[in-house]
DNA sequence: GCCATGGCTAGTA
DNA sequence: GCCATGGCTAGTA
C-alpha cells in the first residue's frame, strides 16, 4: 500500500494554507491526522520548508503568536504583513480574524 | 536525539 | 516554568 505518511499530509496541509491566512502548530497537525503531532510540524517546518517551499511563515503557535526569535521573527512578521495579516509588537495576530478555517471556506 | 508545541501548575501581585 | 508528546532526518557503518 501507498498511503502517505503523516509527514507527507503535513507537507501538504501547510502548503494549502490561503494567501494572508494563519494556521496553528496543533491545528495542522489534527487536519493531517494527528491531534498531538504540533511537534512533527515543527520538525516538518524546520527540516522541509525550502525543499517544499512551504509558506512557513504563515504558521504560528496555539496562543496566536510568532514562536521565532531573532532574525526570524522579524522576517515573519513582514512577510505576513505583506499579505496583509496584521501583527503587533509582540508578535500577535488576531485568530479571530486571521485563522485560517476551512470548513468557512466551502462553497455555499 | 531533535524540534519553531501545548497545556497545566505553582507562585506572586 | 515544567514536562509529556510524536514521528522522524541526517549522518555514519
Amino acid at each position: 500500500m501507498s498511503e502517505k505518511t503523516f509527514t507527507e499530509r503535513v507537507v501538504e496541509v501547510i502548503k494549502s494554507i490561503p494567501h494572508g491566512n494563519v494556521a496553528t502548530y496543533g491545528q495542522l497537525a489534527a487536519m493531517a491526522g494527528n491531534p498531538r503531532g504540533a511537534r512533527q510540524v515543527v520538525r516538518v517546518l524546520h527540516t522541509l520548508w525550502e525543499k517544499e517551499k512551504l509558506p512557513w511563515h504563515r504558521v504560528i503557535n496555539a496562543k496566536g503568536t510568532i514562536s521565532l526569535t531573532g532574525a526570524g521573527f522579524d522576517e515573519q512578521k513582514v512577510l505576513l504583513e505583506a499579505e496583509g495579516v496584521a501583527v503587533d509588537g509582540r508578535g500577535a495576530v488576531d485568530l479571530k480574524k486571521y485563522q485560517w478555517r476551512p470548513a468557512e471556506n466551502v462553497s455555499a
